[in-house]
DNA sequence: CTCAGTTTTAGACTCTGAGGCGAAAAAGTT
DNA sequence: AACTTTTTCGCCTCAGAGTCTAAAACTGAG
């Protein structure tokens, strides 16, 4: 046997090498309104301003285990229910500092969960963000816009509403997510007709001050699944029938 | 005045550094079937193999006006009619050769246009791909579904589509890039309602062997739209009305 | 313990608009 | 005049919006 890897000798790879970070745009409804999670630089550049979690991808690391690792330090693993490639920013002046190139991903906390945040982290109201360091900002609502898009078409609503919900309180999550009023009457006719959720058996209530319990709702499937939207794309049922 | 940058003293950046290329996913419908360009490698990794173009970012350069660098050799510039980011993988082992981080765009020509090609790259149907090399064979199926998806909701057609065109025309490019028949009535009648294209004035006929010469359209934009698909998640056009 | 009040769900209707499908009409060519 | 191809029209279906009402199930007062 000839020892070692048989691939002939390659020349070494051509180009330049680059800083590259990962960053989450992490998503959670408080308190009725959708909120990210950011902390407060306390170095320059942008002391003092808020910035997105994150931080240099690992030698070895993929990109994704890179926002998973880097989100532990700042939230519980085990409570981020969704990840998912959002873009990757090159602005060669992005960072004062010198280049880095950032891979941003969206992240989001399902409803109810409350991880320990380190003290200089916080929750700010995606709608109306504090200053914010690097292109921070416009990464954030590039995460909300892309959370509200999916929220009409798939069955992302799973990662932001607890395990079991009344649809009362999705109608709140999802409200609060798109940023405008919903119809609960409606929400729940179209989301049980596309198979997104259903009724629980054990149907119980939690809590509420007099009024009739709510049925407890669940998400069918856990991951990610898109609804066809449009028919009018969709393979034709029908065609000419040979004669 | 104090000389030079004001910024106090940074620490240099922490992380490594990584190789990073632009790859591109340069779709066009040709012979009624959708097409990825794609170049065969003359050495090792992957010697014969097929892949996408691209190459290493530049040391300044922005990733997009990197992918648009790096296909001028391959393919006439002007005749990229959209170049949308699509991905970036970052799989430790994606090149055998070392690591390497690759972010992948979607670039579409007009259906019509037949740029000239290096003697090395040649036109692929993306349904029938020849053996590729590293990831670039899954990326191109990413950027298919991806422009699948968006001639559904978007007018993405429009760079697919020569600047005028009948309505047979649209339809035949439609099928090839969605993969299954589409009734041309039905496609006439949507577009037109979403005011995604129109009909020249002067409606002219460029060629045929008999029949009735079909009328000129052209899509009304030429730069990307969204139609907001589901009223279901649009604001509520009528509140409870106040008494 | 019962009854009134409250809160919320769940279901029944109707209405609208988008899209699917088929056939007739239009406008050329041979 | 026959043929061909495209356009246009009408009808049907279905998803979703919006409104209203009945029913359910709890709280609290009498």
């Amino acid at each position: 046997m000839t020892p070692g890897p048989r691939t002939p000798p390659s020349p070494p790879w051509p180009g330049e090498r680059f800083s590259h970070e990962a960053l989450a745009v992490v998503l959670q409804v408080r308190h009725n309104g959708l909120h990210v999670l950011l902390w407060q630089r306390g170095a320059p550049p942008f002391e003092g301003r808020w910035a997105l979690p994150g931080g240099p991808l690992g030698d070895d690391e993929r990109l994704g285990a890179s926002v998973s690792r880097h989100l532990a330090t700042k939230v519980d693993l085990t409570d981020i229910a969704y990840l998912e490639q959002l873009e990757t920013r090159s602005d060669p002046q992005r960072d004062p500092r010198g280049r880095v190139l950032a891979t941003a991903y969206l992240a989001l906390v399902s409803a109810g969960a409350d991880p320990r945040v380190p003290p200089d982290t916080a929750w700010h109201p995606v709608g109306d963000l504090p200053l914010t360091a690097f292109d921070h900002g416009s990464i954030a609502e590039s995460g909300r816009d892309r959370l509200r898009a999916k929220l009409s078409y798939t069955n992302i609503g799973f990662a932001l509403a607890p395990g079991t919900f009344t649809i009362a309180q999705l109608r709140d999550i999802y409200a609060a997510s798109v940023g405008h009023p919903v119809s609960a009457t409606n929400l729940q006719r179209v989301l049980t007709r596309r198979g997104v959720i259903e009724p629980t058996t054990a149907a119980a209530r939690p809590t509420a001050l007099g009024g009739r319990p709510a049925t407890l709702y669940r998400f069918v499937a856990r991951v990610l699944v898109v609804t066809n939207p449009f028919a009018a794309f969709r393979p034709p049922s029908l065609f000419p029938a040979s004669p």
